[in-house]
DNA sequence: TTAATTGCAAACTCTTTGCAGATAA
DNA sequence: TTATCTGCAAAGAGTTTGCAATTAA
């Protein structure tokens, strides 16, 4: 059984097809989807899914540290599966959402956990700028 | 005159008492505040003001580039003054949110820029996890 | 004088909740 | 069998918008 399936098992919750269908279709999109976009896609496995079965289930899904929902700016939740260590670049320009992996994010948490003594669990981070693309094309 | 009412002014829009004292009320409180908190203490000033002209003038000057809306995973906007160069620590032990100013943060962009071609025009950095009072206490 | 701005209320969007019926264990 | 879970619909919270009156320039 795949790790998420088994934690919620762990923790005394039942598998029901819902869930299991909000757990693939968050694996099958590696990035981050909205609550909608979430939902429709579960429908297409489970036509008569809810949207609150969604939400609740997202929701229980974070309070288990299966998920965790980033922020764009919009006016709605974005979930993605939790993994650790990756940013979000936000293009201004094509709004594309990309992922990267610093070279020396360790370090900002050994200068947190030095200067401030700040025991760090997750973060979110996200840049807004212009993608190469973007740049290549435009005058920014 | 204080540079954002100027850039206000240069912009083409109006000084008006309900932006002069939206500006006010961002700049006495250093830090994030929702929409709601800052609507109460503009009302200190100018009893009349409505909350939709909050929203409105927050709006206006997030695109003049006078503020920045950042999200802590709660359900509504917070705004500040914009401000380079400041990561967020979020306590979950007692929920305080604090400021940060990592001295390698240049060399993120720098390795953001080599390696992915991305030009970065602003960014927001949450960091989630214990501050030293709540681990002194705890044990997390 | 006049185009920009405002307050109000209504509309809208996203999210949460109550409840009776359905279902995993 | 039974406590958990679901779908539905209604309620709630935050935000946006239309419009007539007001106001900064």
């Amino acid at each position: 059984m795949k790790s998420e399936l088994k934690k919620l098992k762990e923790a005394g919750f039942k598998l029901t097809p819902q869930r299991r269908a909000i757990l693939e279709v968050l694996r099958s999109s590696g990035i981050h989807m909205s609550v909608d976009e979430i939902h429709e896609k579960v429908k297409k496995k489970c036509p008569q899914a809810g949207l609150a079965t969604t939400y609740r289930t997202l929701d229980l899904f974070r309070g288990l540290g299966l998920v965790t929902n980033i922020n764009l700016g919009e006016g709605h939740k974005h979930y993605e599966l939790r993994r650790k260590n990756h940013y979000h670049l936000v293009c201004l320009g094509c709004g594309n959402v990309t992922e990267f992996r610093p070279s020396i994010s360790n370090e900002i948490e050994r200068e947190l956990s030095g200067d401030c003594g700040f025991k760090v669990i997750d973060y979110h981070v996200e840049f807004y700028g212009y993608c190469s693309k973007c740049l290549e094309k435009g005058e920014n």
